[in-house]
DNA sequence: TCTGGGGTCCTAGGACCC
DNA sequence: TCTGGGGTCCTAGGACCC
């Protein structure tokens, strides 16, 4: 394994251009060639560009430029609201296109994915199939695209990035200190401002100044993250392309920057009630629990504090997410006017292991079983599945708490009679 | 009449336990 | 008659990416 590892893997970094944009104008052949924006909040003081063509580009406008910046630039814009399903549709079919090739692609955003070409390979020329690929994403899809090849991921994403758009670029392990180390070290993946502005002050400037750093200095400096990107600018990375590692989820939330800053209790209540049901409705989508939530709020000075708490039980409809965010609200809540509110579900579990977590956890297989099973669905619909779990757990003898007595006496109740 | 919304990962401090 | 040290969990915030 190792082994296979050392002697080199083939890796892509397929980086769509301007994907949103591309897509609209794919979608409308009017579009092509003209300056195109995709901008949230269209009609509103605090739009934002999202993503813009390369036209658009020509005139100086940039993702998150404020919108009414962009049209100063610009005049003759051409503004559109983000159509998410459509990106998603053309996503889905940028990567089922990858996976006809190999089944190791690993998306990493809706725009971009790595792809281990290693076994695939055979006699074939890594040139000759990266060329497809493009080919095949602008003539089946017309979208265009720029494909780095490397011999691991870091280095594929830094070549992906050099040639935009529709650029193919190889780099070679041994060819960084030419084409890599002379980059700022800004322009690492992995380095942002607040990184750059630390390793200045210990004179690293360049990719090189870093790769030739000491690597102790520079983890006293960053932590583990000092480690690994002297590593990665010495060309090093074994992380694995891995397929699933989209899928497992961590958190989902929503946020929403307000029409106007408000301190309306009744008003904000209402927001987060939007924003829960959101949250609850794109987890049961994905068959998840949740065990913790966050509320986030930005207030009109633009200060933000998150405020979080673990719950005993998983939750997973509106009401309880709605709940557990407003107590948050009405116990972090300074009064001052809001800017955004924001509500995230982490901790996240599948449903179904929760359940068979709980299963194990309260029960020996035996013949009681069935028809607690089906005792359980009854008053899952009754009062909702983390109020059974409360009621399990503490029949279970775990300590029990003063809010839950009452919940597992009704349990009881209902149960036994 | 500036600066969105979706995420992940890491760090640091305090509580708590042994 | 003074105050250890390790480990885990929880919370909040920051950096980064697309």
């Amino acid at each position: 394994m190792t082994n296979k590892m050392k002697t080199g893997r083939v890796i892509l970094h397929v980086d769509m251009n301007s994907f949103y944009a591309s897509v609209e104008m794919a979608h409308d052949p009017t579009l092509r060639g003209k300056p195109v924006a995709v901008a949230g909040n269209v009609e509103e003081r605090k739009g934002i560009i999202i993503t813009c063509s390369y036209e658009a580009r020509a005139y100086g406008v940039k993702t998150t430029m404020p919108l009414w910046e962009a049209k100063k630039k610009c005049p003759q814009l051409v503004v559109l609201p983000p159509n998410f399903p459509r990106y998603r549709s053309s996503s889905m079919a940028m990567f089922d296109l990858l996976r006809s090739y190999t089944h190791l692609v690993e998306p990493v955003s809706i725009d971009e994915g790595y792809m281990d070409v290693t076994e695939h390979l055979h006699q074939r020329n890594v040139m000759e199939l990266a060329k497809e690929i493009q080919e095949r994403i602008k003539e089946e899809l017309l979208l265009p695209c720029s494909i780095g090849i490397a011999p691991n991921k870091f280095l594929a994403k830094m070549a992906s990035d050099m040639k935009k758009p529709m650029g193919i670029t190889v780099l070679r392990k041994r060819e960084i200190d030419k084409i890599l180390w002379p980059l700022p070290v800004e322009e690492m993946h992995g380095v942002g401002k607040k990184t750059a502005e630390k390793l200045n002050t210990i004179n690293i400037y360049s990719i090189k100044d870093l790769a030739k750093a000491d690597e102790y200095q520079v983890k006293q400096l960053l932590g583990v993250n000092g480690e690994r990107i002297v590593k990665r600018a010495n060309g090093i990375d074994n992380r694995p392309v891995d397929p699933d590692a989209i899928s497992d989820f961590k958190s989902i939330g929503n946020s929403t920057t307000l029409r106007e800053d408000s301190d309306d209790e009744r008003e904000l209540y209402k927001v987060l009630e939007k924003l829960s049901q959101s949250v609850a409705l794109r987890l049961s989508r994905k068959n998840m629990v949740s065990n913790n939530i966050q509320l986030m709020i930005r207030y009109n000075n633009r200060q933000t504090i998150t405020r979080s708490r673990k719950l005993n039980n998983v939750i997973s409809s509106e009401k309880e997410i709605l709940a557990a965010a407003f107590q948050l609200f009405k116990k972090h809540w300074s009064g001052n006017p809001i800017r955004l509110l924001g509500v995230t579900a982490q901790d996240l579990v599948d449903k179904k292991e929760s359940v068979k977590q709980l299963d194990l956890f309260s029960y020996e297989k035996d013949a009681k079983q069935e028809p607690l099973i089906k005792a359980l669905d009854v008053l899952q619909s009754k009062y909702g599945e983390s109020i059974i779990q409360k009621g399990i757990q503490n029949s279970s003898g775990k300590k029990k708490r003063e809010t839950d007595i009452n919940i597992t006496t009704s349990f009881q109740k209902d149960f036994l009679s």
